[in-house]
DNA sequence: ACCGTAGGAGAACGCTCGTTCTCGCGTCAA
DNA sequence: TTGACGCGAGAACGAGCGTTCTCCTACGGT
């Protein structure tokens, strides 16, 4: 097995992992487990567990934000676009193993002690923030209401990450519908 | 020192360090060293670690909601008290040691391992979700508005953790305003 | 065939930490 | 006075886990 698969194996085995049981429940030795990658092998590719996170959460945040805006540019409206941020989040709700946000949830585990996971989740924040402005200007609304859709989304996500359901999404939905005509 | 007073500085340090730290990367000795409640006192109060945090959440929420529901009554006018909800948000990101929603962050940390950590959560949201709805009703406004200012509200909470800064808290409140004006 | 190297399996190490135990001291009832 | 008891200080125990080490096998180049 060469180094390019036995990261992608070692990466899928530790999102699966701690995105279902979170990081620090999950030790190096079910890593190992879960993807048959050796011990010696992981921390020749990730010399410790921090960069092995941090590896993790890159790579699910490229594949998050491709597979939103994926599915937003389904959509030809620019007005619409964003509202199909809403149904894409209420399509993640509803999966099987959805166990709400990655970065909220690492944050919340590790945030205080590590920074380069605080950087990482602050980034990925970010990032999802700045695709919600584009959608915002691209539709021709005032930039105001980036932030307010934002947190509509952020409150939807991490709602139904404690409360399961996909409730949270159809109220955000709803809710940003009704600022969007506002303006 | 009798049982009361000794249970009442053991919470004390006990809120402190696990909001300010994060609950896993506190120990029994901290939690020993900060409130001068020997072990052996701290596991005739509480059995074990997880009934501590338990009894952390449940002080706390009755406090938070208690001064949340302080604050909105000062505001006479129905319509005006569920924006006071944001402002006192935004007094509350504001403060020195503020660290985000201790709830979320327990939820992150405990939420996949601690079925009553996860319980305690859900009741504090629930409860929070459900004073929302008795200003919405008290306001006369329509029930379907409850669901998009929590979420306002957990957004704004949780960004500001992430992040840091009083600015969700403004963004959140006048989409509110924006909402509640929309009908 | 032989050596050097890479890699796998898993033991070992060291540390943290939740929990319990030991010991000694002070207190109070009889 | 004495003995039982409660309690504090801190050692001890045991488990988990991140990280490293040992040993053995396989293989590629000469």
């Amino acid at each position: 097995m060469d180094s390019a698969t036995a990261r992608e194996q070692a990466l899928d085995a530790a999102e699966k992992l701690f995105y279902g049981r979170g990081i620090q429940s999950v030790g190096m030795d079910d890593i190992r487990g879960a993807s048959g990658v050796s011990l010696k092998r992981l921390y020749q590719l990730f010399p410790a567990k921090e960069q092995l996170v941090v590896a993790y959460l890159e790579r699910r945040d490229v594949r998050w934000r491709g597979q939103l805006a994926a599915y937003a540019e389904r959509q030809p409206d620019p007005g619409r676009r964003i509202l199909a941020v809403f149904d894409w989040l209420e399509e993640w709700f509803a999966e099987e193993d959805f166990r709400g946000c990655a970065w909220i949830n690492s944050y919340g585990e590790l945030g205080a002690r590590s920074e380069r996971v605080a950087d990482q989740v602050r980034a990925h924040k970010q990032a999802f923030r700045d695709y919600l402005a584009s959608l915002v200007t691209a539709a021709g609304l005032p930039d105001a209401l980036t932030g307010p859709l934002f947190l509509l989304a952020e409150g939807a996500m991490v709602t139904a990450g404690i409360t399961g359901g996909t409730r949270p999404a159809a109220e955000a939905r709803e809710a940003a519908r009704s600022l969007v005509a506002a303006r």
